[in-house]
DNA sequence: GAACAAATTGAACGAATGCTCATATTAAGT
DNA sequence: ACTTAATATGAGCATTCGTTCAATTTGTTC
């Protein structure tokens, strides 16, 4: 063992060969993942997959939930750059233009591989920390999104609530539309509509809703 | 092996002490879920912990599998029957009742035994009939419920999408608000805020969508 | 109360799985 | 070139898991 190691983590990839060693087996569990199912994501057929000995999978990582760990990580830390990104970049735009560009980094994380959020999420079993921690980054982009427009927003009346209501939605939506869509939404309209709807429910008239 | 069995099926229980043994067997699985995880729901653990010898349970389900499908069946059984009678009930009230009624059918199914929703499609492997048959379901139902009412919504323009759009709001907002309900947001108000995004999407004026 | 069917039992087995470790190979540092 | 650290290998071990089956107990039927 090296001299930082502890229990739970192993040696540290250092050189070039090693980080491909370990994006090799990530890899490998979602391509195992989609052709035969979680049933068939046993550590050594990981490592064959990979083109690896089991040997080396285990230098990398302690155990087999440290895998499922990894590839959460770096799921999640790829759909996150993107709304980090669009929130940015729209930090100054209006209400509307934010929201469409949310939901635009939204959409286009499910649909560059459709299908792998959903089979990372129902079938890669995963501690709350690993998921709750988008879900919380997500309430805090549209929380800062509202709060510094509350002026023309009359229906908003407690920001966490307005934030949960619409991350919710666009969580849901945009998985949603890139697996479930209906036959007859486009891509580009399902986007339209999504953002309608957040904007729908953020300047709603206390009529509407009553 | 009896006269009706196929490869998939066995015994069917008919006397009273089978179908208990047959329900201790889908409620052992929740409690070991709970208690220590996927990972100790074992074919003999369910059978010690239901109070069953491990020859019974194989009686009753031909592999593992089978159990967890049962068992997903019997839930989503569940909601459907609240969503079932709400959309019966209502069916000549108004559609703001009426969102209100669903929208209270689907939190009390979540509320009556929080976290069993979110561990049962979160731990238990399932094949996507078990599961989309309700999303079908619940899309069905706000369908049916919108398009009785399309003179007053001047913003549905296609009636799939519209269902589309509610059936996943309805979903992941009443699951959200089981489950990660901000501090400051109770249980009631939660139930009004989502009946209320719903109607405000539903009565948007183009301007507000625009 | 026999005769039959339904339900229950649990020890045991083959197969598979997660993981270790002693050894070999490759790169880095000097 | 030589030393040392990093990386890779894969046969094999201990364990566990899903499942079977022959035998037994309980309920039903007439």
């Amino acid at each position: 063992m090296t001299a930082s190691a502890t229990l739970r983590s192993r040696r540290r990839p250092v050189q070039r060969r090693a980080q491909q060693t370990v994006e090799a087996i990530l890899d490998a569990v979602i391509r195992i993942l989609k052709r035969d199912g979680f049933e068939a994501v046993t550590t050594n057929h990981i490592a064959e997959v990979a083109g690896v000995s089991i040997g080396s999978l285990y230098q990398y990582f302690p155990d087999k939930r440290a895998i499922f760990a990894a590839l959460h990580r770096r799921h999640v830390g790829e759909i996150d750059r993107g709304i980090q990104t669009a929130l940015i970049e729209n930090a100054a735009a209006s209400l509307e233009d934010l929201v469409r560009a949310l939901v635009d980094a939204m959409i286009d994380a499910h649909t560059s591989d459709p299908g792998l959020h959903e089979l990372l999420m129902t079938e890669v079993p995963h501690r709350a920390d690993d998921t709750q921690e988008f879900a919380v980054r997500l309430h805090g982009a549209f929380r800062l999104a509202i709060a510094a427009r509350t002026g023309e927003l009359m229906n908003v009346r407690d920001l966490d609530t307005a934030a949960f209501v619409v991350a919710h939605m666009v969580d849901a939506l945009c998985h949603g539309a890139a697996l479930r869509r209906p036959p007859n939404l486009g891509l580009a309209a399902a986007k339209r509509e999504i953002a309608n709807a957040v904007l729908a429910y953020l300047r709603a008239t206390p009529a509407q809703a009553a």
